[in-house]
DNA sequence: GTCTTTGTTGGCAC
DNA sequence: AGTGCCAACAAAGA
C-alpha cells in the first residue's frame, strides 16, 4: 500500500505522535529491515527526540539529534503509536520516555530503514528523484519526454519522479483516460500537461481521503481494483492486463491507445 | 500444493 | 545508455 499518500499519511502521523520525546531505547526485533547499518546505529538514537518528519516520494525523514532516519514501507510496512500492545511484525521499536512506542511494522519484510546525513544526501545517492507532488509542469514534462517506455513505467520510475506505485499510477491513467501501455513518445506535449494536472489533482484527493480507498471521491479505479467492476465513467467491464511486469486495471472502453 | 500481492534491485538481452 | 523482462526477496491470503 504504501505510496506517495500513504507515507505522507504516515509523516503527519509521526508528527502527531512522535515528536519532541525523549528515546529511551530503540530495540531492533529483525536484522534484516535494516540496510547498511547495524543494530548499535539505531541503538545509539537512544537520548535524542525526533523532529521535522519529511518525506520525498515514497520515503520518510525523521530527524533525530544530528541524523535523520530513513524509513521505506516495501508492500507492507507502517507505522504504530502505541502504549501497551502494539501489533504482530513489529521490526523496529522506538520507546519514548512517557511509555509510548512508535513501532515500524512490517509484516513482508521488504521496507528498510536506515540512516543519513541528510535527506538531499539519500536522495542524491540512491538515485532517487524529486518528488512528484514537488515539481512544476515544465519539469514533469520536461522529464517524461524522450523517454521511449510506457507512460506507467515512467511514471513509476522512483528515479525520474518519485512517489507513484502501481495502484496509483493505475489511477491517474484511469482519470486521465491514457491506456498504461501507451507510449510515451506518442502523446502529445499537451497531454503531458494534462496528465500533469490529474496527477496532482488524484494525490491531493488520496492524502485528503488520508489514503483511504473508501474515502477516495465517487469515479476512482482504486476501490474496484481486484473485484470484477465496471468502470463508474461508462459501464465497461474492467481489464486486467500486465505492464511492466506489474497488474494493471483500466478501462477498455475510455482508455485506448492512440 | 498453487497463484497472487501495493516495492525495489540486479542480471541479462536487445 | 536506456529499456524490457524476469527472478528474487518475504509473508499471507485465496
Amino acid at each position: 500500500m504504501p505510496e506517495l499518500p500513504d507515507v505522507e499519511v504516515f509523516r503527519r502521523y509521526a508528527g502527531s505522535t512522535s515528536l519532541h520525546k525523549k528515546i529511551e531505547e530503540v530495540e531492533v526485533r529483525d536484522d534484516r529491515i535494516m540496510e547498511g547499518i547495524e543494530r548499535s546505529d539505531l541503538e545509539d538514537l537512544s537520548g535524542s527526540e525526533f523532529e521535522d518528519p519529511r518525506r520525498r516520494g515514497k520515503y520518510l525523514f525523521l530527524k533525530a539529534g544530528k541524523r535523520w532516519v530513513v524509513m521505506h514501507f516495501g508492500m507492507t510496512g507502517r507505522l504504530k503509536y502505541f502504549r501497551d500492545r502494539g501489533p504482530d511484525h513489529q521490526k523496529v521499536m522506538f520507546r519514548f520516555e512517557n511509555g509510548y512506542n512508535l513501532a515500524y511494522v512490517c509484516t513482508r519484510v521488504l521496507g528498510k530503514i536506515t540512516l543519513t546525513g541528510s535527506p538531499r544526501e539519500y536522495a542524491e545517492e540512491n538515485d532517487i528523484g524529486p518528488d512528484i507532488m514537488d515539481i512544476g509542469r515544465k519539469e514533469f514534462v520536461s522529464r517524461l519526454s524522450g523517454k521511449r517506455g510506457r507512460i506507467k513505467s515512467a511514471l513509476m520510475d522512483q528515479s525520474l519522479m518519485s512517489g507513484l506505485g502501481n495502484i496509483y499510477a493505475d489511477e491517474v491513467l484511469f482519470q486521465a483516460g491514457y491506456h498504461p501501455g501507451e507510449r510515451v513518445s506518442d502523446i502529445e506535449e499537451d497531454g503531458l500537461e494534462e496528465l500533469y494536472g490529474v496527477v496532482q489533482d488524484v494525490l491531493s484527493a488520496a492524502v485528503e481521503a488520508r489514503a483511504d480507498p473508501g474515502e477516495l471521491p465517487d469515479g476512482y479505479l482504486i476501490p474496484l481494483r481486484g473485484k470484477e467492476g465496471k468502470c463508474p465513467r461508462d459501464g465497461a467491464e474492467l481489464k486486467r492486463i500486465r505492464v511492466g511486469g506489474r497488474s494493471t486495471y483500466l478501462c477498455p472502453k475510455h482508455q485506448r491507445m492512440r
